[in-house]
DNA sequence: TATGAATGAGAATTCATTCAT
DNA sequence: GATGAATGAATTCTCATTCAT
């Protein structure tokens, strides 16, 4: 009569391969899933046979739809804060600041789905989100907001708010991602050619602006 | 001699004060709901009670949750589309544009739950909003985007490509609505101060870029 | 204050035009709906439009469901008396009966709806029609169930059990309302000229039989 | 790696001893309910207590109440034809009807709520059955009806139409299983003798008829 | 590990009926 | 007489979760 806990994703116990890859098989199907439907509008069932298993073997993996969700948010959170680290300020303030815009792109490009969980999740209000994003992501924003300042304040770039700079990096980057479906139906495109286009826009107006001089 | 089926809103018959009331009562609710929650998120049930009136009492005006949902998506397109009309060939370009984000901006900043309920129905696949999206909305974009195209040839404004600068523009504005969780939580705001400074920000971006000259 | 009661269809009270009419109307489609989707699957929305008035103005004439419905199953019960009377025992008891075979195909052709209601009502196990059946429609059947066992005992016709010769010819007659739908199925037909037809086979069979002399 | 979707009745997948026990305790509970009330007076919640289990769990075996209920038509229409193929070319016309007549009899006798069910079906628009009885039975129908026009013609038995005949036989047989309730309480009996005394007036008068020679 | 079986708590919608005018 | 408005009580079906094996 050994108590026989489910291994429960997230514990310490070493996993098996069959663990290892059945719990990345629930992630990918969540992920199909609440990105699109978000957390209310997906089902367990779903999930499950997009997964390829039954109900009650998800179930043994994960606790239940919120763990699943949150687990996805969790590994979710280095997407945003990575692109943000890379801001330097040692470097080319504008250099910097391309570079940036350029690998939020990227991110948008080659995760569109974290993107529009994230989306979701924050247009509902945040309310699995909230703490994930309280401790080392806010640090890191506020010191790179400091770096911006530093570079306004000297001049090095032209006077504007960091924050609401950031705001208009993360937005017009993620639009690409999170309003995909528009996106396409407008522009009538289906790979992602359409981004190489999308970055010389936004270097041309985040650098240089719409007036001509 | 007439049956007395209920009076379905969107029906020709002339409308009730009681109708008329209670229908704006049921859409100011729904908004409050669908706009958070999504639609398969949202509950006829809360939706009724946050009307103040009974489920069956709801479904009396409009046939179901689709109804509402769909009703909202219909009188939310013209949030989208004025801003747009109002881009004029014969104007100043960078007044034009200037204006349009200040519009559109503004929009984001009076009307936050009509934004969302949008940006929600688009990222889970704009499976309502495709029609509604497709006659006359598309035609107005294609013809402010030949406007602006025409204004990049000229050279009165700087060389992108016009559709993904109103991309731009549109994730930008939308953004302080969509994430309005997020932008408070960041900026530790309560009120709608924030907007001015966004404006600001915006503007001197869209206009003259980072790079100082 | 005097009690304005309602004038509710079977009530002493004289009736003015408009209550004979609208009584009329309501029965009518009543019967279109009951003979087809019987009690329970029946609507008082459906039988209110298709009768042209309103629900509550249809309430106001019958007190409910039930009151339409037994209603027209007490008007039903002439139908199936009447032909039943003409037997005579006075008569050639082949005419007689031949006579009466005529009669109920003829009230089938004439009253499908009617005869498709009572079998509905007695299939589902004769709840309502039980006790407009008891008195005076029982007395009758042992009148002429007795008459015909004369004519059996005095070897004027076959020796046959009365009763089931009843049943048969009610089965026969009535089938052709009863099952309308898979009759015209069948044969391919719109109109009601199978009746003769029908009135033929049954003729012969219940006169002589199958049997070639 | 199988999903787990449920085992929904009529799937090629092999069935477990409880799932072979619980659809044939649902099958039979939905019989009798659907026989007594029809398709839309009854309800999955009498069924699933009587079937002794959850509604839910009900559903888990089908996917719904028009499941249930298209799947007791499905497995009846073979009662129907079964005594309808044992009429033969080859055989003694009189004797062939005759042990037809008695078939069907039995039939009522021993399924009569298969009958009624068939009965309150067809009576109500024959929606559900409509497909089922196009292909095989129409087929069938046909042959015999050609066997037995055969008949007429050599003068082997009485100049009747077919098709008619059949009705008289469908309609008096199924009369007893159909008409059960009224049926009893005329005859003021329980069990089921009654259907000896009734063949034995269906053979005299479909083989000689009532006139006496 | 894995699945068949089961269920309580919802959620959308229908419907007979009542109320107020 | 007639109708607009309202609702409680079903009724069908869904879904996260649990149980047993």
């Amino acid at each position: 009569m050994m108590a026989d806990k489910a291994p429960r994703a997230g514990q310490t116990r070493r996993k098996t391969a069959i663990q290892k890859n059945n719990e990345a098989k629930i992630l990918d199907a969540a992920l199909d899933e609440f990105s699109i439907t978000g957390f209310r509008g997906s089902t367990i069932d779903n999930i499950a046979s997009a997964a390829g298993m039954s109900k009650p073997n998800l179930l043994y993996y994960y606790t239940g739809k919120e763990h699943i969700y949150t687990t996805l948010l969790d590994q979710l959170i280095h997407l945003w804060t990575d692109p943000l680290e890379e801001i330097s300020a040692e470097g080319d303030p504008i250099e910097e600041l391309r570079d940036y815009i350029h690998l939020k792109l990227e991110i948008s490009r080659t995760h569109p789905r974290e993107s529009r969980l994230l989306a979701n999740e924050i247009i509902q209000g945040a309310h699995f989100v909230g703490e994930a994003l309280a401790g080392y992501p806010t640090d890191l924003l506020k010191a790179k907001v400091t770096i911006i300042q530093q570079w306004v304040d000297e001049g090095r770039i032209a006077k504007i708010d960091p924050i609401h700079l950031i705001f208009a990096i993360w937005s017009t980057t993620q639009h690409y991602a999170n309003f995909d479906s528009q996106v396409r139906t407008i522009l009538g495109t289906k790979g992602d050619g359409h981004y190489e286009d999308a970055f010389k826009t936004l270097e041309a107006i985040f650098l240089d602006g719409l007036r001509v001089k």
